[in-house]
DNA sequence: CGCTATTTGTTCAACCATTGAATTATTTGC
DNA sequence: GCAAATAATTCAATGGTTGAACAAATAGCG
């Protein structure tokens, strides 16, 4: 998903109008005020008459609508500010996670406009009867987008799991799910999205790999490269290069929860040894700060342990300290390997970050040859526990901006 | 440099034909046999008629030419086969290392059409002294490329060592190299590059990068995402995801010899302890096999090694399979993290190969969760010692290819 | 040998999107 | 109330692709 979408095959002559419509939207997305048509004539570099005909395709299309004129100083006729539509395409997001089911819808601008999250341990419910909560749900989402104006374009649904190109989820151990053929199980539901040329109905995706999604599309924008990691019960992270999600040749990157951080030591169900997860995972934590026999959920044994370091609890705070020194020599490694400069700790791990981060920032400190010359940034999630449903959603629109043509041309 | 090369702004009507000039001259770089325009017309989805302007272009630029017809069953007017030309532009390619200087000439179709290789010990050498040789050698390749009517229209240069984005080379440790500014010494030499807009006279990039491009063009074509190990004194990787290189951040990516293998193990000059250099290096591995006192240059101890091996020595073996091991950690760790399903043993490496893979292969499949589902092919370098500097001029043609309205816009 | 079918490559008018200059629209400042 | 300034639109011209018609060149067949 490049911003700068070029047209995979043979250029036409309506590929040029596709270009500048992804791009004129583009920076009308990018602005932090509404631009006029001749603020973006000049920032694109495309003439003020082509851009007046682009700027009405996008219009009709209910792309982008008229705000008020920005005041400006100095004399001149007021330029009309150009600004994403409130009203038209949206994309819903969906997650199924182990303690909850979460739907929500984003408009162009990345506003979320409809959320709701159900609390309930999905372990012992079968995957197709968890996906029918979530169509009802997801049903009275659409509902209510429509009541707003909204029409949803696309959907996007975050499993904890390796999912293939074709939207089956091979594993979700958390969850218990195995070969779920979850597009096939979706589709025996009447469908709630309108069919859009060029935007897939449904993406199934890594929870961690859209909870990163969600990080680079928050507001105000940061970094286009970093290291996304979810701290779960499992260890996923998500790869933003350069604006746009690696997901490796067949969508199953960023297991850093497998990377070995004692190649000799404790066995992993993965079939290796000493990997991360053992000692940063959530229940290793838990267990290190002597909280094992407390049966809560993921999100609240957080809290608890967050409680607890607050308060200055000794064993929470050498649990926590030997985790994210074993984060660390894990996070040192994707950096040695990839040069990002910034790090990310989401999920169950933003509540933990405070005490996380120093040991993280020491390994990187010791072990990352560039350390030196560029600084790395490690800092926690801005979002919310589901980042991962609105990094989903917000997938969906970013497409539709990034390529505005199907959505133009679609037949309604 | 991806291949589909959208523009970078706004999409002008000239941006029609330089895509297209792109797409066509893409094909037929691509395809194995001479294609007609009627072929290319099909397999670019453009009209006939396009195709035989965009190509009267090409053929204007002398980036392509006619081949012979190629034999076709059935009635029909002959085809006339193109292909890229074999005089025109073509790119050098040039290498700084420890022991040696190189120097080669590549030209469209990726044929090497001059090499040099200069023998010596460049340590004691001052930086400035080593690139005025360089360019001594690289003036003769001049010539000799001008003979056979190829025109030099970019270069390339790779130093084993970290390289900033204006060519400045930070720190290349085993070279003895700290902050040498080469683009300026370079340009107190005459130039030896046909200004072209587009391609960079001199692009200067890490060894292990250049190597693993030219890895990615050599032939037969191989995976377009996979991760290219340098062993040499110090262990590179160049890591090519979608057929293009990932450069990180600041382009210091792919530092596999300092992932930790063993956290709390040896410590390393790099600051941290347990790297892989440490156990995988050349250094390292020559010391485990016992031949330590033997003062030899670099790929003399690789071929030394590979003897005993070869003659069953223990210790070699040994040595072997331990740095295999120590290996196979950190690329567990590499495809975990980046999903990729081929890992090419390059540089020292490659003759070392037969012994390093099974523990290599080992470790992958007990360590990569995916490795079930997805078998990782782990395979020795098909080019030899001077792989950067041949990918190194590679990367100038494989650009003139993405873009060749460039070269066609120059004014000679 | 000649005719037809077949495939390649070119020519040309039509079309589409962008361009650049001229024009209209709307405000500020004097 | 008028000139200057900025925003947006209109319109003939241009560049590039399109599609159909046409010319070129060959194999197969009688």
């Amino acid at each position: 998903m490049s911003l700068t979408h070029a047209p995979a095959g043979a250029a036409r002559q309506g590929s040029l109008r596709e270009l500048n419509l992804a791009l004129v939207l583009g920076r009308i997305a990018a602005a932090h005020r509404p631009p006029s048509r001749a603020d973006l004539a000049t920032a694109t570099g495309l003439t003020r008459a082509t851009v007046s005909a682009v700027v009405e395709d996008l219009l009709a299309g209910q792309l982008v609508s008229e705000s008020d004129p920005a005041p400006r100083a100095g004399a001149g006729r007021p330029a009309r500010g150009l600004v994403l539509a409130d009203q038209g395409p949206a994309g819903l997001g969906l997650e199924v996670n182990v303690d909850y089911l979460a739907v929500c819808v984003v408009d162009l601008g990345g506003q979320v406009r409809h959320r709701t999250v159900h609390r309930a341990d999905l372990r012992p419910v079968a995957p197709a009867d968890a996906l029918a909560r979530l169509v009802e749900l997801a049903s009275e989402a659409r509902d209510d987008a429509a009541d707003q104006g909204l029409t949803l374009a696309g959907a996007a649904l975050a499993v904890p799991g390796l999912v293939d190109d074709a939207g089956l989820v091979r594993l979700a151990p958390n969850l218990g799910w195995r070969d779920v053929p979850v597009p096939a199980l979706l589709a025996e539901h009447p469908p709630l999205i309108e069919q859009v040329p060029g935007i897939p109905a449904l993406v199934v995706d890594n929870e961690a790999n859209l909870a990163a999604l969600g990080e680079l599309h928050s507001r105000p924008p940061g970094p286009s490269s970093f290291l996304h990691i979810s701290g779960e019960v499992g260890i996923g992270a998500g790869i933003v290069l350069d604006g746009a999600l690696f997901r490796g040749v067949r969508g199953w990157s960023g297991e850093i929860g497998h990377l070995p951080v004692h190649p000799e030591g404790r066995p992993c169900r993965c079939g290796g040894q000493g990997c991360l997860e053992q000692y940063a995972g959530q229940e290793a934590i838990v267990a290190a700060a002597g909280l094992a026999r407390a049966e809560l959920p993921a999100d609240t044994a957080t809290a608890r342990l967050a409680e607890l370091a607050e308060a200055g609890d000794a064993d929470a705070l050498r649990a926590l300290h030997d985790a994210g020194t074993a984060l660390g020599v894990a996070v040192a490694s994707v950096v040695n390997l990839l040069d990002l400069d910034t790090v990310v700790l989401g999920g169950g791990y933003a509540a933990l970050a405070p005490w996380l981060c120093p040991p993280v920032l020491a390994e990187i400190a010791g072990r990352v040859l560039t350390a030196a010359w560029s600084p790395v940034t490690v800092r926690p999630s801005t979002l919310g526990a589901e980042a991962a449903a609105v990094g989903a959603a917000g997938s969906v629109v970013r497409r539709i901006v990034a390529q505005p043509a199907g959505w133009l041309a679609r037949s309604g």
